[in-house]
DNA sequence: TCTTAACCGGACGGCACCGTCCGTTTGGAC
DNA sequence: GTCCAAACGGACGGTGCCGTCCGGTTAAGA
């Protein structure tokens, strides 16, 4: 009932405490993003240059880590999103916004998927953000499709499909950036209003390859065991 | 050197052992599509109502399985190839075998997803189904463009990455069968020649959700040992 | 400089899954 | 009906990861 009368605002850490909780969030992304979400923490841990105790310090189990790791990409998207909604130009604030949040996915590899498909329940933590984003999306669509440009019956959960199907792509070859562009621009494409046929950015590489078709995958090296 | 000089031709299962061959391959497409291809074994063998070692009998390595399971996904692709290439429309033979593979993918949820993930180097054992797959695909893309149904510019990569996509999406999503029909039907008006802005399907129910952008994932399941 | 408390990392027990071994049951041929 | 080989399933040792405990080290204030 009587907590410690000092110490209620201050969790500041030591310097050399905080230098190492940046280390393991950077090895915590790198080693996710190339080994899949249930890498070993002992692997982020001496990515980061840092024994296995001081991981589970900082981060007590492994959902926080990677609840941790995954919040600074929510942060970065959120940022897209308000610079999308300064574009004067609706249409190219909502193309780049796409074009932005999918280049992250690239980056981070296979990382984003493997996070919603853990935690599907992570949305209340990100509530007020997640509200706002919400909100600024529907302006932004809605600006775009008053412009004429973005197509009548679009929905805002389109958005969301459309990162997902990609953010699935990048998953499966995370080597292959020309397949990830030429997928947004089909999706952007098919987004407008009236459907201009704009030029496409080469195609990919794999033959027929990564499909589940006829079961190839090229490039593909995340072992999972295998 | 000197083999077992009868026995070359007959591997023949007794009764009991095929129908328990049936039953695991069976059960360990279900117990992957739901928990993963990580999935302990034990599980798919208590689903299947064998023992672990009937199992290992059948299917010496982990490998073995996935593979034998997937493989009839593989058939199952390979018929609707043959029967899209028969439709006397090649715009509509087109259409049906994306419509009918990402059905597939839909049921399978995300297995396929996860062997492609997981073997990376799977063309070689189906080396002559995929050459033969791969030749017809060209032919019916070939067919669909020269009756102008189909834009010039697509390439028959481009029909994995979006299977590839669209994969994703229901791995993110099993249980949300309308995001992944309005992902198609968009794929689709995007891969036409003609842009012509057909009614879509209904959008899905998620809100903003299952986002890589704000983090949710609304229905997901799949625990990976979160 | 010195003290102290916070931080560090390696080592250790616990647990879950893997894959095999062996005694028992059952299909099917004579 | 009888017999045997093949198939069955439960039990068991091995391995790798998880998460905590403890003695040494270092930042930072007096």
């Amino acid at each position: 009932m009587v907590e410690e009368s000092s110490r209620i605002a201050g969790p500041e850490l030591r310097a050399d405490a905080r230098r190492n909780r940046g280390r393991i969030l950077v090895a915590a992304r790198e080693v996710f993003a190339e080994h899949g979400i249930d890498a070993p923490m002992a692997t982020v841990a001496r990515r980061a240059g840092v024994g296995v105790a001081t991981l589970y310090r900082r981060f007590p189990t492994r959902d926080a880590l990677v609840r941790a790791a995954f919040a600074q990409q929510v942060e970065t998207c959120g940022r897209a999103l308000t610079e999308a909604l300064a574009d004067p130009d609706p249409w190219r604030g909502f193309q780049r916004l796409v074009e932005t949040v999918c280049e992250l996915q690239r980056e981070e590899q296979g990382f984003p998927a493997a996070f919603v498909a853990a935690f599907p329940d992570s949305a209340a933590e990100h509530a007020q953000a997640r509200e706002r984003a919400e909100r600024d999306l529907m302006t932004l669509v809605r600006r775009a499709q008053a412009a004429g440009a973005l197509r009548a019956d679009f929905h805002p959960s389109d958005l969301a499909v459309a990162l997902l199907a990609h953010c699935g792509l990048v998953t499966a070859l995370p080597h292959d950036g020309a397949a990830s562009r030429r997928l947004v621009a089909y999706l952007l494409q098919s987004f407008r209003a009236e459907a201009a046929h704009g030029a496409l950015p080469p195609p990919s590489a794999l033959s027929l390859g990564g499909l589940p078709l006829a079961a190839d995958g090229s490039q593909r090296q995340r072992p999972s065991r295998a």
